[in-house]
DNA sequence: AAGCATATGAGACATGTGTCTCATGTCAAG
DNA sequence: CTTGACATGAGACACATGTCTCATATGCTT
């Protein structure tokens, strides 16, 4: 049994201002010290720690702050049932999201990815696209068979996210267009691959 | 024009002594100090940064020393012309490299994600994958239009290197089998969809 | 209003990074 | 053998991270 502990208002107050100040921070490109995201803060450094056991952990979730929000806006907008269609348009909002905290988005995942095995407070790497990807294919769920729609939820899940825009700009270069060229015809393919489910025997 | 500075047989063997050293340090599964490799390597701290203008640079260079070799032999043994085939082989191959050398994969990745845009010294990203793929798809290139294969090219990118590994791991969280059998389906429905070319239309 | 719990600040500490200076060593050519 | 270029080592520096201790101040309860 855990000691419930419930964050007083001052507490939650210091906790968001700490946020608020690192996002602004890292809006200008930089990535913050922990003594600058205090300062801004209004804070101490020591404080600051109470709240962030590291600096990484206190810019991740900063990020994470940051770029939420779109995501399954883009869907409820959408009333298509065809989950290509409402797979791009999923795509094009975290697309966006991405490339416009591209900043953030790096250092949030430099800071989950040298991770020791033993990490501890990072709290684990969140997973916004997998949600997204099952609310875009929610209404053509039933088209898929399990297995086919398991697989593709995974594959997708390597094309949606920060990892892919790293792969296009620092492995291969190309440019914003491109790649949202290449990521649309791959969801397409695979959607329908899926919906073919012919391609699982050797 | 730029000076060319011979580096002397000294000069290079320190520098070998110094990724070696990383590397032992690095395979015990920590992520050593530059302290800690300069005296591993039986040199100096400053000597150390004489070589390599930051930590990250070092280890940077020594994982990817570590991991090289495997691709393209995978190939050269494998004499089918069938491109899905290959592009498994090459997978396979590609997977177990970045699931043996996971610790400095990770080290490489994060040091080379969070560079600022204004970076010098970390040599950009290097590119094992792509020459991998197009080799993987040489016999059968006539049979694929430009664009398609083009578009094929980068999406296996997406697919074959060390963020998908982290996709699966960190983010999914699925184990290795499970991630191997997404790879492999994805592969295949990918190069299925773009010898079908059909998918490009909106 | 008084009193107590506790969130905070001030400041020091140990460690790592990256740079600098200056002295010493070593190697090669004269 | 001697000289000079140059790789190295010793040590100090400025700065960032993350952790302490202890004193103060804030906020909530009686």
């Amino acid at each position: 049994m855990k000691k419930a502990k419930v964050p007083s208002n001052q507490e939650l107050r210091t906790r968001k201002d700490l946020l608020a100040a690192a996002s602004r921070l890292m809006k200008q490109g930089r990535v913050p010290t922990m003594d600058e995201v205090a300062k801004e803060a209004l804070v101490s450094r020591p404080t600051a720690y109470r709240y962030f056991h590291s600096i990484d952990a206190l810019l991740n979730e900063a990020a994470v702050d940051e770029a939420v929000l779109i995501s399954t806006q883009a869907l409820d907008a959408n009333t298509s049932t065809d989950p290509e269609e409402r797979l791009l348009a999923a795509e094009a909002a975290m697309h966006r999201s991405c490339y416009e905290n591209e900043a953030q988005l790096r250092v949030m995942l430099a800071s989950s990815v040298n991770r020791d095995p033993s990490s501890k407070d990072v709290p684990a790497r969140q997973n916004r696209r997998l949600p997204l990807i099952e609310a875009a294919l929610a209404p053509a769920r039933s088209r898929f068979k399990m297995a086919d729609y398991q697989r593709l939820c995974a594959a997708l899940c390597l094309v949606l996210g920060t990892e892919s825009m790293i792969v296009f700009r620092d492995v291969l270069g190309v440019d914003e267009p491109t790649a949202r060229e290449v990521k649309n015809w791959t969801i397409r393919t695979l959607v329908r691959g899926a919906l073919a489910g012919t391609a699982s025997e050797t």
